[in-house]
RNA sequence: GGCCCGUUGGUCAAGUGGUUAAGACACCGCCCUUUCACGGCGGUAACACGAGUUCGAGUCUCGUACGGGUCACCA
């Protein structure tokens, strides 16, 4: 049976060529781990940076695997960290569909050209539970091998059911280039026959990339380096289709330790996860760039990017050969530092919600609350427990009076207050100026140093020992009715 | 175990034969100050080990150790 050739001429005219050309390929099987989000990251980045066509395709070859509603999490990820793509399931593009399920007779048409050439077989063997779980193999046992291709031919047109593999050459090596990790050369002996496409007729994912990169026109295969072992069976592939190899990309993985990469099984934080404990995006990002990545020469001190500046600056000679071990820590800081960098206003507006959370009182402001918070948060679930006691005065001990730097303790907290309170209540105007001046004032009047007045009042209107914001904000915030009732409060307790 | 890859402070990392071996996080100290922070200044801390090559090695070579990956009709 020959093969209709005008298919592959066909296929062939399709691909684009000249520019830049990259694609994140996800399988639809989890959720999006820092790993992935990475991978996705550096792909769309090598894009960018070269002007290039960025693309999302979707690896549902496994059927067993399929989890619902995992592709949404895919999409509404990048969109939400602004990883466009230019081509793609939902937007279409020149060598659509772009969903590998969709491509089946595509990979078939393939596996069966490859065939033709010498570079695959059918083979009908039953697979084997040693040849599952011992590492051996013996492609010389293999009687499907040598089959004389029209007895192959004739048993599969009898319907006997089939794999196809990979016919990789008897002796010699095979050297491929990576961009990371340069030149690297295998025996072929080490190599194995590998599966090509599924009994079911789905191709594995080792044979569905290597024609989808090439018919989509990749340029650049971004991937994490589990893959680097199967690389010179992908370029054995492509020399046998007469295909030029693209540039290879193999990241080393994120690591939640040593020893074991992120996963979802440790309970490491997915993109999803670490938004919901309160980090931003663009610090996560900005993060994840840099774990595995760094820039260089005059670049070399920076760290804060926005993803426009890392598409600039972005390049694949930065791109560690090691791997990262994740720091929640290191986050953090990148997210207190774009937290403190928003403007009053936008910070107020996101941390409202966290602000609410534990101040019901309406009569409290939260864009107040918030303005104390900003150089003080470094997450956005830090928030609730910084602010609970403008909603309700926690049950406190004296000892929180005593400060030695502020040469505070319960004796003098109690002159401080019975003080304090007479002079707050004559007070017309009750806005942060007045209390401020007023306070000030007062313990000039006394002889003391400000600390040594503001301190009771501080922990007599909060009942805390650590607050946001000084004794005057609190006060400010809490109004003259709350305040003044909170200090007598603390004066009782003192008494 | 075979094959492949990696190894600069606790962590992320710069460094491409000659440097006092950057910087950041974390940690510690000091300053500022109305608590805590923010901010500013400073400090502790690293080239896995052993041989080579070289006038000279974190940078090149080999070996060892340790670590990672892979050896599926999963991706």
């Amino acid at each position: 049976m020959a093969l209709d050739m005008t298919y592959f001429h066909d296929m062939e005219a399709k691909i684009p060529h000249g520019k830049v050309r990259t694609r994140f390929a996800p399988s639809p099987t989890g959720y999006m781990h820092v790993g992935n989000l990475r991978t996705a990251l550096y792909t769309w980045l090598i894009a960018r940076n070269a002007g290039g066509t960025f693309i999302l395709r979707i690896e549902d070859t496994d059927q067993g695997r399929l989890v619902e509603g995992a592709t949404d999490v895919i999409y509404r990820t990048m969109a939400e960290c602004g990883l466009t793509h230019d081509e793609g399931p939902d937007v279409g593009g020149p060598v659509a569909p772009y969903i590998q399920s969709q491509r089946r007779d595509t990979y078939g048409k393939y596996a069966r050209l490859l065939v033709e050439l010498g570079h695959a077989y059918y083979c009908f063997c039953e697979k084997t539970e040693s040849e599952e779980d011992s590492g051996d193999f013996n492609r010389a046992a293999d009687p499907c091998r040598d089959l004389a291709p029209a007895e192959a031919q004739a048993r599969v047109d009898a319907g006997e059911p089939y794999v196809i593999r990979q016919k990789i050459p008897a002796g010699g090596t095979t050297t491929f280039h990576d961009a990371i990790f340069g030149d690297i050369t295998v025996e072929n002996e080490t190599l194995d026959d590998q599966v090509l496409l599924k009994r079911d007729g789905l191709p594995t994912y080792n044979f569905a990339n290597v024609i989808d990169d090439h018919l989509m026109g990749i340029t650049h295969v971004v991937r994490g380096s589990e893959y680097l072992s199967s690389a010179p069976k992908y370029n054995l592939l492509y020399e046998a289709f007469g295909w030029e190899v693209p540039t290879y990309v193999h990241c080393s993985p994120v690591m939640r330790d040593q020893h074991n990469k992120m996963s979802k099984r440790h309970g490491d934080p997915s993109y999803e996860d670490l938004k919901a404990q309160g980090y931003l995006t663009e610090a996560i990002l900005n993060y994840v760039a840099l774990l595995g990545w760094s820039p260089r020469g005059d670049q070399a001190e920076r760290e804060v990017f926005s993803l426009q500046e890392l598409a600039e600056v972005f390049d694949i000679a930065g791109i560690s050969k090691s791997p990262a071990i994740f720091d929640i820590e290191k986050l953090t800081h990148f997210n207190a530092l774009y937290l403190r960098a928003m403007s009053p206003e936008d910070f107020a507006k996101i941390a409202e919600p966290y602000i609410r959370e534990a101040v019901k009182n309406p009569a409290v402001d939260a864009a107040a609350v918030a303005a104390l918070l900003q150089a003080r948060c470094e997450k956005l679930t830090d928030i609730p427990e910084k602010v609970d006691f403008f909603d309700a005065l926690p049950d406190y001990g004296t000892d929180l009076f005593t400060n030695k730097k502020s040469k505070t303790n319960p004796e003098v907290s109690k002159a401080m207050l019975e003080a304090a309170i007479p002079a707050l209540e004559g007070l017309g105007d009750w806005s942060q100026e007045a209390i401020h001046d007023c306070l000030i004032a007062l313990a000039e009047q006394l002889a003391v140093k400000n600390a040594t007045l503001m301190w009771p009042v501080r922990i007599a209107a909060a009942g805390k020992a650590v607050t946001p914001g000084g004794a005057v904000e609190i006060c400010a915030i809490l109004g003259r009715e709350e305040t003044l009732s909170r200090l007598k409060a603390g004066l009782e307790k003192l008494a």
